[in-house]
DNA sequence: GTCTATAAATAGATAGAC
DNA sequence: GTCTATCTATTTATAGAC
């Protein structure tokens, strides 16, 4: 097998057992096991262990990266300020994205709990910029009196939690859906309904939307009904 | 040292260490050095390192139960049926658990990515009680006419993903909350108001409630304004 | 490009003295 | 209860033949 291919090779079967048992948790005979070649071949392709690992977040991330970065739907939405299709749409790419490539979720865990470096550089270039992206999208349409006042980084928080919570306990814990077996369009267009629209009926809670009106607050009772 | 004693203290370092490098990255040697003790000292106590850490799962999995299960002030504000109460004191409860103890949620983190057979326990016998307990009473608010009719379940998961995404990120990814800088009380309320409320406003979304009437959908117009 | 053989260090675990 | 010394297996990594 010429030398490219080769290494290509060890990198895939490299992630599926980083992934699956974490960096201290797979040995170099494994890998090389798994791709069918001794380990002096893993050696010759990559010098240390780290440095294979390294290749695979880097390639992780970067792709990761670059799949988003287009992001073209969403833009799209954003312009024509489409608040439902922004949400549901970038939902949905991360719901899809975490099911067809489970690995990535368990990489991305597995290498911020050992401290890696690279899970760091990852949060700096990927997190931070979705973090700007949408809360940069969240302060404009607060401008424009269709969001309540509240920290848009706040809101990011929260729709980023619904949908990565999601994807970790369908990858993780409760792969067989005992308590959740949704698809993912479903999950999306729920999680962007509760983000939009919360829970609560109009009329059953007189402190509803209480963070709306600004100036006529004291209409709203505190007591019971 | 007495034994019990020094079975506690080799426990005590032995937590910290798995949950910072996990199972696997965690040598019995380390787990002497930082107790002070031999190596022999800490097989004198647990026949094997897979003993001592299945001490600790359980260990921690119980205490979090056996935390959560009084709950006292979660049962009273549902029995008021005060569902801010509910949702911003089970979150709060949440939030200070992981803020106060950041071993627990590194802990569960790495046996669930290593697949042991305790984090899938903590799973059976912990999340799944929560999802029934905050379901039923998703469903009875529904049945009041409080709540919108939504899988009950996926309410379940929106809320806690913000919960344990919040955490998540404060533990492992941004320790300096460079992302978001709140308190766990502006958090927990933050959560509650945007699952009870969402974030947009009650005059700016035409499609807004439409999950509510049920049978009066049509007046909605779907063309945007 | 691929292998076998092996080095060097470290892992988990035990024996036996005190 | 505690230690030192040690065993055995495994791990990363290298040397050198083909």
């Amino acid at each position: 097998m010429a030398g490219e291919e080769r290494r290509l090779q060890i990198l895939a079967v490299a992630v599926s057992l980083f992934s699956a048992r974490g960096f201290r948790g797979t040995t170099t005979k494994e890998i090389a096991q798994a791709a069918g070649v001794s380990e002096a071949m893993v050696f010759r392709h990559f010098a240390t262990k780290e440095e294979l690992y390294a290749a695979i977040l880097d390639h992780k991330a970067c792709a990761s990266v670059d799949k988003f970065e287009p992001a073209e739907t969403a833009r799209e939405a954003i312009s024509r300020k489409d608040d439902r299709s922004v949400f549901e749409g970038l939902a949905l790419g991360a719901l899809e994205h975490h099911q067809h490539d489970p690995d990535f979720q368990r990489l991305l865990l597995y290498s911020a709990l050992e401290k890696h470096e690279l899970a760091q550089m990852f949060f700096d270039r990927f997190v931070l910029r979705v973090y700007e992206f949408l809360g940069s999208y969240i302060s404009e349409r607060q401008r424009d009196g269709a969001f309540v006042e509240v920290d848009p980084a706040i809101v990011v928080r929260s729709f980023i939690g619904m949908v990565m919570h999601h994807s970790l306990n369908n990858n993780l814990w409760d792969p067989t859906r005992r308590l959740l077996n949704i698809s993912n369009e479903v999950a999306a267009k729920n999680f962007t309904d509760i983000l939009l629209n919360g829970i609560t009926t109009p009329t059953s809670n007189p402190n509803s939307r209480r963070n709306v009106q600004s100036g006529n607050g004291s209409r709203n009772k505190q007591t019971k009904e």
